[in-house]
DNA sequence: TGCATGATGTGACCCAAGTCACCGTCACAG
DNA sequence: CTGTGACGGTGACTTGGGTCACATCATGCA
């Protein structure tokens, strides 16, 4: 679906081309302008990056990195999404964060050097930008602007991933899966006279791997959640009839 | 113990001074060079930071900051250690991270300008020095070295705070102990013919808050890990005869 | 049309870990 | 030397949530 929008730009500025695969410097620049970490830069340097970037393209659930693969460079995310996660070794997935078009991922190891933080796979159809970390490093030199926005965009990740981590050891399964429908109503809810409803376009196991438990388990607090009052779902669409009591209902000491 | 240090210092540089409470500004110069995040800036500037500091003074236990107060800037700890933590209704704590002097503690909500993402409280006697974050901005946008160091800061506080998600949701409490005694090895054992030896000056209340767990099921968890063979323990001492059976352990799929 | 395949729902079972209650030890202050 | 509080150890009990085994129901594709 986002995937058309590429398609569309893709055809606007290449259809008088020859080599139709290629995909122009100055769309590239139009994405890149659109993330948290270039925004702030000039023309000029967005089209040297533009220049250093190489394009990839994934499948639903296909592997962008490996954790602790070596890492050469950032990803910036054009149209779909990106997962990033951690398995344990009886293969169960724990999300650490996910992020949609238009974004970049594994800004970690260009900073600190080291390898991928975790994996990470796309979510849905994918198109991604891969940027060398040695060309960001230089640039975030030169133009503090860069640096300003990267420190920001880490302090925002530190910030969730420690609020991750009391979730996942402070509050319970239907705490934190209110914790994440109440976190979706304010970012995508629609507003409506019954409450704020919103389409999860998730499966159980994806909720799972989010709130670090399994299927059934979400199954359950789903039931729980509806029985409570505190949501009404049928299939993916969710009501949340007030979003205040939900929140109440998450952070709150003892889950009745 | 590390008080003393200090005091040292203190006196070295004032004992010739009439008004002997004043910390020396190149006593915090020679401080702020041994954190990671100011170490490759001149002294010049430094001496700059220094001027504008403030000190700060905590006893055992004495809250530093809360989460989601308002941050005017960031720490650097001069001796002792803090902790910073997040706490749920019921009391119980779910400590982030642990910062020994001499580093930097609340870091986040300078760059993204957010209230403080945890709380923070002295682990020991600890002095701190506190700086406003527009100065460290403003010195960060002047100084590349400065954006980079916190960049590098940042990026791996993130990739531990990923590793802590990872043991929280997917390993069980022995492993996440195991993890954690491992850790304290690597950084701070001393091997001897008989294994690596370390002293965990923690009680089981501040090992339960690392590891997500209450003090019983440390204790029993200790128990366990003695029984196994994977370490030997008197009070405060423990003794890992190999390192890499623990590792092997602390990463297992099962348990036995 | 029919057969995979993936998602969801549900009952039965089990266990790691949290809770509660209580004890002994130790250090330190009064 | 005694009271008080922090710390550690332990048994008994409860429970949240993970596991297993099936059943149902779409969807899609062969």
């Amino acid at each position: 679906m986002t995937q058309v929008t590429v398609t569309e730009h893709f055809l606007k500025f290449s259809f008088n081309k020859a080599k139709i695969h290629i995909i122009m410097p100055d769309d590239k620049i139009a994405i890149f302008k659109q993330t948290e970490l270039f925004r702030d830069l000039d023309d000029a340097v967005l089209d040297v990056l533009a220049k250093h970037s190489v394009v990839k393209r994934l499948q639903r659930d296909e592997i962008l990195f490996l954790a602790s693969e070596p890492a050469k460079g950032l990803f910036v995310i054009a149209s779909g999404s990106v997962r990033a996660f951690r398995t344990s070794a009886d293969g169960r997935e724990q999300v650490i964060h996910v992020e949609r078009a238009v974004t970049t991922i594994a800004e970690v190891p260009v900073f600190d050097d080291g390898n991928y933080p975790s994996t990470a796979a796309a979510e849905e159809p994918t198109t991604l930008y891969f940027l060398n970390k040695q060309l960001i490093l230089k640039t975030a030199v030169e133009h503090p602007q860069l640096a300003l926005a990267a420190l920001k965009l880490l302090a925002s990740r530190l910030r969730r991933c420690a609020e991750l981590v009391e979730t996942l050891s402070l509050r319970e399964v239907g705490q934190r899966l209110a914790s994440l429908l109440l976190e979706e109503a304010r970012n995508n809810g629609t507003k409506t006279e019954r409450g704020t409803e919103i389409e999860l376009r998730l499966t159980h196991n994806q909720l799972a791997a989010r709130i670090g438990t399994v299927r059934e388990v979400v199954t359950r607090a789903l039931i729980r959640l509806q029985e409570q009052g505190l949501i009404v779902h049928e299939g993916k669409e969710f009501l949340i009839p007030d979003i205040k009591v939900i929140a109440a209902y998450a952070e709150a000491e003892n889950s009745e």
